[in-house]
DNA sequence: ATGGATTTGTCCGTATGTATA
DNA sequence: CTATACATACGGACAAATCCA
């Protein structure tokens, strides 16, 4: 079977048109109390219908990105954007200190498997050597931020599982194993569409792009000790090298 | 106007479906030559009907990153995406040689305009002087990786529109003004739907995603050069860090 | 070589979403 | 609000190609 050469892509016209809103909005294009163009100027803007605009405005507006007011016109409500920082010493809640008033993460489920041959590699292990896996979900002000998997290896973090449930962040666990410091060895960056299960867990509406973030974090001595395979909404965080 | 709750998000199944295993294709999870569950597996998995599921497979194998046979099942015919690497020294053409025979780049325009609020403090320049705007397409073996626009101060470049014009790569203008060495100061990465110029520019179906890279590169002596706006197809490229 | 199971390919129809006018 | 056209998604039925006992 061919796809049609009129293909539209598969990605409805109201949702192109409220992300390049979204864009301009949290790119500065438009700051905070800015009032829109009017739906027609939009419309015509777009190559589209104006029925189509409302509908990307509505969007928007559920958002709590825009606000229509009858008779006046359709203004900014809130223009931020977080900004994640990854370097040579990345620590999630460190990095976005300052830009929320509070971060907190809740651990989904912590557990035994096997590694896959992804896994390995990246930890320098066998396929099918002991890993935990640990996924959680982060959230800054209430608001959901990232969804995360990571995987340790078992042999040196046997009661990871206790350790986290207790601590709960990721630098006091390593912390309570001795590991004073550790640094980001690669980091690997891509971005798709957010799945059924990411889209519940961070409240977005289906059809969302994340931005996926694989790292890999080394002691001092440059052993491997996690694997994590982060997923941000990209309308909310950017990453900042 | 209320979205309503059983909202799709604007964003087809087919593309969502297509994307996922695009992800698993070109992430490593499926080596080439791998055979893929069948229709009615993936069906299952991703909570559709086995049309959708071949609806995504039929986009894929358009994309010739899968191929299906009768009585047989689908393969994975390609498995690579380029890894651009973002670092202090960070060269596009350089970070990209030894992944594909062929990198070339074409100016699509070259011309002076007065700085908007954001490339001004990005360059650290006042609002309304004068910058050279530079818009390009890259492209790796004849498919287009990157669409980029760069920002450069008109005071230290005056020629820059000549010099581009017979030397192509950015670095050999740098060269050509006496800049040996240069850095990356700094890499914002986000990430959005493309719009429809890109879309026709980059060879992409409308609504594929875009990774977006911000950055300013600075002289040794810390001043800033040049500030960048770089897209590039999700599908085709990673940054690694 | 044959039959049956598996898997992709094609056809029908129906309901709902998207976009315009 | 209506009406229209097309895309999306589902469901079922069957044909065609492949594989294996």
């Amino acid at each position: 079977m061919t796809v049609a050469k009129d293909d539209l892509g598969g990605v409805a016209l109201w949702r192109r048109i409220a992300d390049a809103i979204r864009l301009d909005i949290v790119g500065g294009k438009l700051a905070t109390g800015d009032r829109l163009p009017t739906e027609a100027v939009l419309a015509e803007r777009f190559s589209a219908n104006r029925h189509t605009v409302r509908r990307a405005l509505a969007v928007l507006s559920d958002e709590g990105v825009v606000g229509a007011e009858q008779g006046r016109g359709t203004f900014v409500r809130s223009a931020k954007r977080l900004s994640y920082p990854i370097g040579k010493r990345t620590r999630f809640t460190e990095g976005l200190a300052g830009q929320a008033n509070t971060i907190s993460s809740r651990t989904l489920s912590s557990r035994l498997e096997n590694a896959s041959a992804v896994v390995a590699k990246a930890l320098g292990l066998k396929t099918g050597s002991k890993v935990i896996r640990n996924d959680s979900v982060s959230l800054a002000d209430g608001v959901p931020l990232s969804r995360a998997t990571t995987w340790l290896p078992y042999r040196r973090f046997p009661d990871f599982v206790d350790r986290i449930a207790q601590l709960h962040r990721m630098t006091a666990v390593f912390a309570s194993y001795g590991i004073a410091d550790y640094a980001r060895a690669s980091t690997r960056i891509s971005a798709r569409h957010a799945d059924v299960e990411e889209t519940k867990l961070l409240g977005l509406s289906p059809g969302a792009i994340l931005l996926v973030s694989e790292s890999v974090d080394v002691d001092s001595a440059g052993e491997p000790i996690s694997y994590a395979l982060s997923r941000f909404p990209a309308e909310r965080m950017e990453l900042v090298v």
